[in-house]
DNA sequence: CGATCAAAATCTAAATTTTGATCGGTGCTTTAGT
């Protein structure tokens, strides 16, 4: 290996052909890895750089480089970035969008012996002309951008998500460099394994967000939460983004906050087009003080100055929801980001969980498979069976993913000689470890609104970063802070509720359960207590548990 | 799970309560028809 040269090369390419001064850290590893053949996986904070990574390998290794992008709206501004460097090879975009005229420019260039980046959707690979193009093309380079997509949409959402391996793997493998804001150990490990990674170099920078104040409020009522999420909006003292859990929402918030007197606007994915175009647009241009949002408001929108992430409710997973507040505070200033729920926020089926597939699907679908001689792809047999093309493109990944089914470019075809019964309690099974994971995702969440320890500890230790006992800029840390001269410590301090008691139950106590084992004390209500067991998870335990000798308290922690 | 809405039921006719069913969020694509 030829390291030193390769890294003199990278930072020449940024200068000649990109116009940067200087590589940013982790972005000359990155690519070294990448221009040595390595399949790599960069978690690099929003501004950190992740395009120059692909940019400059692409440059450098020369034929095309595929990148595939979740949204038409990112491959846009990519291009546009693309275009406006000095001396950058060519960028084409292969989507629905794009012109016959502008089509055939693109594959032009992708048949030509010039470098060029080319932008597709995951959903392009599906296409049989696109994918056997592609395989005859000299492609060197397979880019993943917004790589987290993978595991939150593969699944269910958008199917194409979980086929990418498969189209690496014919397209001769070539280095896959996949590129993400924020990705857990189990969500990196779900992303690496998906993609069919090999021995994957790890590039993780900067997770730590010191900037952003975190904190999280929890309510009794509704009522309660809608004042104090209102509170907070008119307090932004900047752009503000409130995240909502459904569309109806995102409408209320807004109405309300603009008879307030502010200039707020709903966003979500149900608006036409046109309508996301202008609020996007107004808010870059910072004509908006707040923009009431579905998790449908982020990705691609590049906006220096938030100051206030506010939560009105809990996301299905601290993925996404340091994935949203990480909106804030691009241009290192101070911002805040609060959470606010309440305890039934956390009910499990409360978060889209899709429920299980019918039996009848399943059946029907395994069937259809096991009678066609050719692979089918999910929209015929949905039709054929007049069913929704979700829930059959859900019940063929699952049966992908128990391995009774295999999908190649012209679609899925049956692997095994399974009876339907057979295929039922496979996929059955199936549902109920995507239940599992969920439930975990939802525990991790609520683990991080009801931690009595520093929030963005907890936040750091999730990602695997190792983190300061105490931050400093968190409800919990300004809580612990003995510093009467602090007036935010003071509030935060009388609003906390008592957590000693005479018996020594007291938040984050170790305690002896006789059934579940060791665990901690998380909550103390009235005669209530929330107790966090590892094997089993939270458990409310009446107080009088503790009196009755269920429950006794373990050694000092 | 919980919010919500429609349908059914109720100490029988206008309006409320109860019961039951459904939905909740993210975007690509393709196609038919303005």
């Amino acid at each position: 290996m030829n390291a030193p040269a390769t890294l003199a090369q990278s930072a020449r390419t940024a200068r000649e052909v990109f116009g940067w001064d200087d590589l940013l850290p982790g972005q000359a590893e990155a690519i070294d890895a990448v221009v040595g053949g390595r399949d790599t996986l960069v978690v690099f904070p929003t501004g950190a750089g992740k395009s120059a990574v692909y940019q400059i390998a692409g440059c450098e290794l020369g034929g095309v480089t595929v990148v595939l992008s979740p949204l038409l709206a990112l491959q846009r501004d990519q291009i546009d970035s693309i275009d406006a460097a000095p001396d950058a090879p060519a960028a084409v975009a292969l989507n629905s969008r794009t012109s016959a005229a502008a089509r055939k420019n693109a594959w032009a260039a992708i048949e030509s012996d010039d470098a060029v980046y080319a932008f597709l959707a995951p959903e392009q690979l599906a296409n049989p002309e696109v994918f056997d193009r592609l395989v005859k093309a000299d492609v060197r380079l397979m880019v993943v951008d917004e790589a987290h997509c993978v595991s939150a949409w593969g699944h269910d959402f958008r199917p194409d998500y979980a086929r990418i391996g498969d189209a690496v793997e014919a397209l001769g493998h070539p280095p896959v460099l996949a590129l993400t804001a924020t990705a857990s150990a189990p969500v990196r490990d779900d992303i690496t394994a998906s993609l069919g990674m090999r021995d994957p170099h790890l590039e993780v920078r900067g997770m730590d967000r010191p900037e952003i104040h975190m904190s999280v409020r929890r309510h009794e009522d509704d009522a309660g939460k809608r004042r104090a999420v209102v509170a907070d909006v008119q307090d932004a003292g900047g752009p503000a983004l409130l995240y909502v859990a459904t569309r109806k929402e995102t409408d209320a918030y807004a109405e309300e906050l603009t008879e307030l007197g502010l200039r707020a606007a709903a966003y979500h994915g149900a608006m036409a087009q046109k309508r996301r175009d202008e609020v996007h647009t107004a808010w870059s241009a910072g004509e908006l003080d707040v923009v009431v949002a579905t998790s449908a408001f982020g990705m691609g929108v590049d906006k220096s100055d938030v100051r206030l992430v506010v939560h009105a409710d809990v996301t299905e997973s601290l993925d996404a929801y340091a994935q949203e507040i990480g909106r804030a505070a691009r241009d290192g200033q101070p911002a805040r980001a609060i959470l606010h729920y309440r305890a039934e926020d956390f009910s499990l089926r409360s978060f889209f969980a899709g429920g299980h597939s019918k039996k009848g699907d399943i059946a029907g679908v395994w069937d259809a498979l096991r009678r066609s001689k050719r692979p089918m792809r999910a929209k015929d047999i949905a039709e054929e069976a007049e069913r929704s093309t979700r829930a059959i493109g859900r019940v063929l990944n699952q049966l992908i993913a128990c391995g009774l089914a295999i999908s190649g470019p012209d679609g899925v075809s049956a692997m095994s000689t399974a009876s339907a019964g057979d295929a039922v309690s496979a996929v059955r099974e199936r549902d109920e470890a995507e239940e599992r994971i969920r439930a975990s995702r939802i525990a991790i969440m609520r683990g991080y609104a009801e931690t009595a320890h520093c929030r963005r500890r907890a936040l750091l230790e999730y990602f695997g970063v190792e983190a300061a006992e105490r931050c400093g800029a968190c409800d919990r840390c300004d809580a612990s802070a003995v510093a009467p001269a602090d007036a935010s410590a003071v509030t935060a301090a009388e609003e906390e509720p008592a957590t000693a008691d005479a018996d020594g139950i007291r938040i984050d106590a170790t305690v002896e359960h006789g059934e579940f084992g060791t665990g901690t004390v998380m909550g103390i209500e009235d005669d209530r207590l929330t107790v966090f067991f590892p094997e089993h998870g939270y458990k409310v335990l009446a107080r009088a548990a503790f009196e009755n000798g269920i429950l006794g308290l373990g050694e000092a922690a």
